[in-house]
DNA sequence: TTGTTTGATGGTAGCGCTACCATGTTAGCG
DNA sequence: CGCTAACATGGTAGCGCTACCATCAAACAA
């Protein structure tokens, strides 16, 4: 009667958690799991008496729906893919500020990844993101790998490159960079500054600040004036523009005025002028770029380039959302409009 | 000889994206599936030989590992869910710097959430990202809504509870608010503050600031002084710290100390008060908390108390990892210092 | 020799869910 | 009354990967 196998009665010790599952859900609510999985996610298209009994076996089983299981059989996992070089700046927390809200309320979950302006990194995170099947990627920036460039020209779901303006893989939301370096540039010789330094962190990372730099000497030269530049080699903080501004002093005692790359450099030396005693605008004008809050807030006020930053978070996230509702989308590049914010620093 | 399934010659059209599977590499490689999974996640298992034909099947085909589907067969997802207040606040982006550093170099993708400040949005945060099966949990704050606290205990991953100090569901890292409030007081009682007022923004919902509050108002009591607070009923900024100066100033004029529930509106207040006139401190001494850099670059520098933001981070991540990877905990509890930063503003 | 360990590989059987098709039931229509 | 459409539900067959066990050869000890 034994059989040999008896000394394993049981079929198998198997893996998996003893979280309840579907099945047992269906069980509960004499359902089949299939109507289930139904009344959890259309719960239009069952009957509404039975969406009660599961609604009901749910809350007594605590069950909870496993996703990865959902996203596997489904092939489409409703994440987001969001690449960013750095979380140190501000204006990059601000625009995934724009992206989350936008799609946590569709009910899409954020993937966060951060390259620290590293393009073998930037490569590696979109490896790893395509693997967890996102629905849509949101990545700073036009410049990858060639390798990169690859993995995501086979990618057939919607990309926005965002931050600066080009035509790119997909869809596009940014600003002009170039333009905005130039805007600034005019106004300080409207101002009448003649000696003009433009001041920059790590812009060999960091070209969207080259960009700018690009479109401040145009101006520049269009004038007849040279466009000198110290570029810092350290990232933009309060602290940095401090020790910019000293620089300045000390290696161009004869500037009238300070191009900075942000506005963190900016209102660092903002700061430290003042803390040095010498006025702003009268013997040094500062010019920042971003129109953080912080600048707004100093006296003088900077003289700064309002980027909409939320708004492009928010603008991008519509755009890969109208793809993956199939709706029509009547620009694939969008230029975000920047606004010059006159303070009293210029 | 035909059939009657004549017409649907092809098995089935079936759902699932086009691109290589680990089963295809296993065949361009001339092994088994196993092994190719192998020679991706425990290359030392596998002959250096097979290893190589392998990875070189794997650049062939633009092979990228569906993590999901090996998240579903392993029961678990390298993810670790991150839940915070808020992201507007500069505290909770430096904290989730740290965390992000410390769980990236080890390989774990941080699912981050934002409650502002709601624990119902919480609990459904909380039960998305259980969903997703992931390795650990991070979350700002030690109050949780009951169906969610039930949740979360019945779970058996590791959970750090952030932010502020306390015997929680699993480890706890964070700071003791009352006495970093009571510390604050102290100082401004030994600087011959008389007339101390608090300041706070959305209190009933940031309730470490009601926290710290409580310390100032003990260690005022003990000096036989009433504690007058105002609260703000939109969230810290500078410019409700320059609102809520000219609130003090008109409703308690002989107001001689402001402490700040943060360093923002603190900040703020300092500006405007420049912007007033008036001067920090010998008309108005002005106090903070946080120790963000703005405030240690204003002139005067902001009196605060720094709080280990990053560090809080990423020790909360060093708690996880351990139970991940089965380190004995020595301290389940874990009281990060603070440090008081004395300015010129007292 | 025989037994035991180690190293490399493979086969089987799911993980928990949803896409796809099929079925039955009721309503609507000429 | 037959025919179609709409609704409600179920069965089957995977999604692409890994846990678990088994196998087989080579190495080594007794």
């Amino acid at each position: 009667m034994s059989n040999m196998e008896a000394s394993s009665p049981e079929p198998r010790k198997r893996r998996g958690s003893d979280k309840p599952t579907l099945k047992q859900v269906a069980e509960a609510a004499g359902v089949s799991p299939i109507t289930v999985s139904r009344a959890l996610n259309t719960p239009g298209r069952v009957n509404k008496e039975t969406r009660r009994r599961v609604t009901e076996a749910v809350e007594q089983l605590g069950y909870v729906p496993n996703l990865i299981a959902g996203s596997l059989a489904s092939a489409s996992s409703r994440f987001i893919a969001v690449i960013v070089p750095s979380l140190a700046n501000a204006v990059f927390i601000e625009v995934i500020k724009g992206l989350q809200e936008a799609f946590e309320a569709k009910g899409y979950q954020i993937l966060l990844g951060n390259t620290d302006y590293d393009l073998q990194r930037e490569h590696q995170l979109v490896r790893t993101f395509l693997g967890w099947s996102c629905s849509g990627l949101v990545i700073a920036g036009l410049r990858h790998s060639k390798a990169c460039q690859g993995l995501l020209e086979t990618w057939n779901k919607p990309i926005v490159e965002m931050m600066e303006l080009g035509k790119g893989l997909d869809l596009n939301v940014g600003l002009d960079h170039r333009e905005a370096g130039a805007c600034m540039a005019r106004h300080l010789l409207d101002r009448h500054y003649r000696s003009i330094i433009y001041v920059g962190a790590c812009m060999d990372r960091d070209y969207r600040a080259n960009m700018r730099y690009e479109g401040h000497k145009e101006i520049l030269a269009q004038a007849g004036l040279e466009a000198p530049i110290i570029e810092l080699d350290r990232l933009g903080s309060l602290e940095a523009g401090a020790v910019a501004l000293d620089m300045v002093l000390e290696q161009c005692p004869r500037t009238d005025a300070i191009h900075f790359a942000n506005d963190d450099l900016a209102t660092g030396a903002l700061l430290h002028a003042q803390r040095l005693g010498l006025g702003v605008p009268q013997d040094i004008a500062i010019a920042g770029f971003n129109g953080l809050p912080l600048g707004q807030q100093v006296t003088p006020r900077l003289t700064t380039i309002q980027s909409p930053r939320e708004t492009m978070g928010r603008l991008a996230a519509e755009q890969i959302l109208r793809r993956l509702n199939d709706e029509p989308i009547t620009d694939k590049q969008l230029n975000v409009a920047f606004r010059t914010l006159i303070g009293e620093s210029t």
